[in-house]
DNA sequence: CGCGCGCTTGAGCCCATTCAATCACTGTGG
DNA sequence: CCACAGTGATTGAATGGGCTCAAGCGCGCG
């Protein structure tokens, strides 16, 4: 586990951290979508942090190789952007799931092994629970189960979405599709607008999720800007000028060959 | 509910489809996949067939919309193919999941809703579980919780390797890598080969499952052919002759452009 | 048989990729 | 303070591959 970097407590700052979830608290229990289960978590083991869970943090680009964790882990995502990043036997690169805080990763699978490394993003704070701890939370907790559930259908979900894009959209539609996905699994930062999105990571890591080059993502920026559906003030905050138009977009407005 | 032709019983021959489950009972439970909640089931309810359980035989290309099914059940596949198939604006048709005997579809989320409709690809048969029902049985059963995280996990992590597929692989590449997803999630029938893998639906559905066109689709499985890698002895029956190298390609062996 | 349907094969053309150059920005050291 | 390299985003030009349109073929069915 040389490339993980133990944290002496959290040195991440988590006051300023803690804004950005939804359940507030200060040690944020990594599943603050919807539910929060952090008291879940303290009234089951009596504590933040007990023994099995641990966080770290991770460096832009850093990775977790699945097999060098123990115990089959689940991985909590507490800030930034964490990708499951794979590569093809020629060096192409995909980054096939996206994960944003309160987002899991749960490794524990008996039949089938996850494909790729588990890679920050961005600057990013993770929690790892060991597969025990977390049974026995599940065991214990019918409040985490039912959140756990709906948290897994959710991503699947997302997964299903994601293949649609990814199968028949053009690369402009991927954009918008893309686009309306960071609005929706991001938190919106209190310090921005409306319809302003951030975008996490930079264009080679949109361009390996989209399935793309990131010349063409660039190109697509431009398009969507020169058309005023988008605004790009920087590279990578988004303000939509045209909601309207981009969802229609997204939603096959930009067939390859306009119908004759 | 027109779209559902409800069965009388079961009308599907259960003797006969009994030898595709790996439970081997007459009544299959649709959740067969590795171990058998069927006797979970009976267990639970005292019978095999508990009210808010129903099924449903399937012709190819029938649908169900998910808004139309009351209490946003759990669909198990019991025989056949099932996808989940989603259609841009302008008509563009993608099949986003494919969901085998063994497999279910959860349509309880809270927060997000399934995009498209679940079609047969094939004449299947599904075991719809009303929501309670559903819940019910993961409560008295902990077997059933750890087969169902299990199967949810299993089928994510399907999920981003088809993420991975479409993502930057090229059309042989995702027909290669096609072939072995259906060897590893369709049981293989006794009467065949060894690398025998039987093609449960039709090229358009391929294709839409692959994000190509069907002529690309046929025209990949001729190059496989010409090259030796693969027989077709009929167009839904594919003998794999070299696997070493089909693997090869899945994983990337045939880039776009050869290296310089 | 004729018809329909699905698979295969062929020809031409967009358009995303590829290769390459330029630009914007950052940090480092002289 | 500027020069410099290094990184990442953008823009440009040429290529090739998958899509589109279309025809041919094989098979089952009324």
């Amino acid at each position: 586990m040389q490339s993980l970097t133990g944290l002496e407590g959290c040195d991440f700052n988590e006051t300023e951290r803690a804004a950005e979830n939804t359940c507030g608290l200060v040690h944020s229990c990594g599943f603050h979508a919807r539910n929060c289960i952090c008291s879940e978590l303290r009234a089951a083991f009596n504590a933040d942090l007990p023994k099995g869970v641990n966080r770290f943090a991770l460096a832009s680009g850093q990775e977790i190789e699945p097999e060098t964790l123990p115990n089959s882990p689940v991985i909590g995502v507490l800030t930034g952007s964490v990708g499951i990043v794979a590569h093809l036997s020629d060096g192409r690169r995909t980054i096939t799931g996206l994960f944003f805080p309160g987002d899991y990763i749960n490794l524990a699978s008996l039949n089938r092994q996850l494909n790729g490394a588990i890679t920050a993003l961005a600057p990013s704070a993770v929690q790892v629970m060991e597969q025990p701890v977390f049974e026995n939370l599940l065991r214990l907790s019918s409040l985490t189960r039912d959140h756990f559930m709906d948290q897994m259908n959710s991503l699947l979900f997302q997964l299903l979405d994601h293949s649609n894009d990814l199968a028949k959209k053009t690369p402009i539609e991927r954009i918008a599709a893309f686009l309306f996905e960071l609005k929706n699994r991001t938190l919106p930062r209190k310090s921005t607008q409306f319809n302003t999105v951030a975008i996490p990571f930079g264009r080679r890591d949109i361009a390996d999720y989209l399935g793309l080059q990131p010349e063409t993502v660039s190109r697509g920026f431009t398009t969507l800007t020169t058309e005023g559906v988008i605004n790009l003030p920087e590279a990578d905050l988004v303000t939509i000028q045209d909601v309207h138009r981009l969802r229609q977009i997204a939603n096959g407005g930009r067939p390859r060959k306009r119908g004759v």
